[in-house]
DNA sequence: ACATCAAGTCAACACTTGTACACTAATATT
DNA sequence: AATATTAGTGTACAAGTGTTGACTTGATGT
């Protein structure tokens, strides 16, 4: 094994992921187009296993057969769309914890934030909104996994609230499973409005502020399955 | 004009519209063959545009052509369906006013219904979930003003609530919608169990419940805008 | 410099699709 | 009894589908 001393273009040291090989680079930009072509096509009234194999590559302007380069079925492309799609949403979740938590006007901040982030990716949220019952049956597995997951961590989120420390860890769980099935309700109100709607879009805001102080009042009043059981005991 | 005296099978005195005429009768037949067979090729992965007319007809044992004697396309095809179910959730809703309300356990009870009633039909729920953001325009426009006048008529009921009286309009509305979106969650939950997991069906229901007595409670808590700012202003 | 590799092209295949048209035969109408 | 209507059949066609195999051609490894 003779070592060249000349620094080839496609050596590594280590780990030095970035530098990517023309060719590998190529292939990536084509990857991109045909997930691309796929969600743009989801846009309209299609939805993702109505699209065929060939739409897709015409749409992302390369032959059918090139397809098979980088995905062995449309299941493929679907699967690795849902996780794009994910790994999207738990980086949002990511930074928004990570950013300093401005004290007053929470429920509101933290509304606006998330719709904000679901305007800007519009796409995934469609294409999420639509196999969340749609695709198959993997495809569903996978997000609502997904949403399992941002649950739990809203849910840990949640435990560090003074007001709600009281609470057993099962029923956090439970209630950061309504908050975000009521964010999920406003998200599908929200991809249904046309796109520049700003009127519309705050109303919605304003509704789901609503919705998510109530919730929280209820939360506070709760009382765990025991302890009703106990005061209705006391009671006769 | 001459009256033959022999009773004709066709003629119907005013509006006996149940006497049907062997022909209609036959034809009403195969329609509803067609739409069953939709209904049941959703059963599993597809949803209803990735479903060919020529697949439906197959499967309700008829000739392509024959389908547009009943539906001039799929999309026909696919809004007599959105009805239909729409239609069969209207039928449950009122059903369910006329029964004499039972005092105690009211949500418990109400859930139980509820959910022996998705388990009925499967079908229509399966489809209504799959088509709520998967199908075109139109069709999920239907659906969402079928479920809107479910919110609205629910917000009705809860107004007759003592504890609720002091609610406005608005804020009913508000706390249905809330209500219907949760039970939506939990519809799709139990669609995706398999149909006979008992265990985990009581499960869902017992979820079910908690999360609408956490709603109860948020609405007996519940303070609008106007009052709260008031309170704003006495503090300081 | 040269041999290897692999992303993308091209042509061809066996099928499925939606729809048009002419038809049959049972039912309705007169 | 004669006629008109119409649900369902059969054939046909152009267009689109997934997948195959052999090919070009530029980047890569030596």
């Amino acid at each position: 094994m003779s070592r060249h001393p000349r620094t080839r273009r496609t050596s590594r040291r280590k780990d030095e992921a970035p530098e990517a090989g023309r060719r590998e680079q190529r292939k990536q930009r084509t990857r991109r187009a045909l997930m691309d072509a796929a969600l743009d096509l989801m846009q309209g009234e299609q939805s993702f296993n109505s699209l065929s194999l060939r739409e897709v590559a015409r749409n992302a302007g390369v032959v059918p057969t090139a397809f098979y380069r980088h995905f062995k079925d449309m299941d493929e492309l679907g699967m690795a769309l849902v996780e794009e799609a994910l790994k999207a949403l738990r980086q949002m979740m990511r930074e928004a914890r990570d950013a300093p938590l401005p004290a007053g006007h929470l429920i509101h901040r933290s509304v606006q934030t998330y719709m904000n982030y679901v305007r800007d990716n519009r796409h995934y949220f469609q294409f999420l909104a639509k196999e969340r019952f749609g695709g198959s049956r993997a495809m569903r597995l996978a997000i609502r996994q997904g949403t399992l997951l941002f649950t739990s961590e809203l849910a840990t989120d949640l435990a560090r609230f003074p007001l709600l420390n009281k609470l057993s860890i099962d029923e956090l769980q439970m209630m950061s499973g309504m908050i975000v099935n009521m964010m999920v309700g406003i998200t599908e109100q929200m991809l249904d409005l046309p796109s520049d709607d700003d009127e519309e879009e705050k109303q919605l805001s304003r509704l789901a502020e609503e919705q998510m102080r109530l919730i929280f009042l209820g939360m506070m009043q709760w009382k765990p399955r025991a302890e009703r059981a106990k005061e209705k005991a006391a009671k006769e």
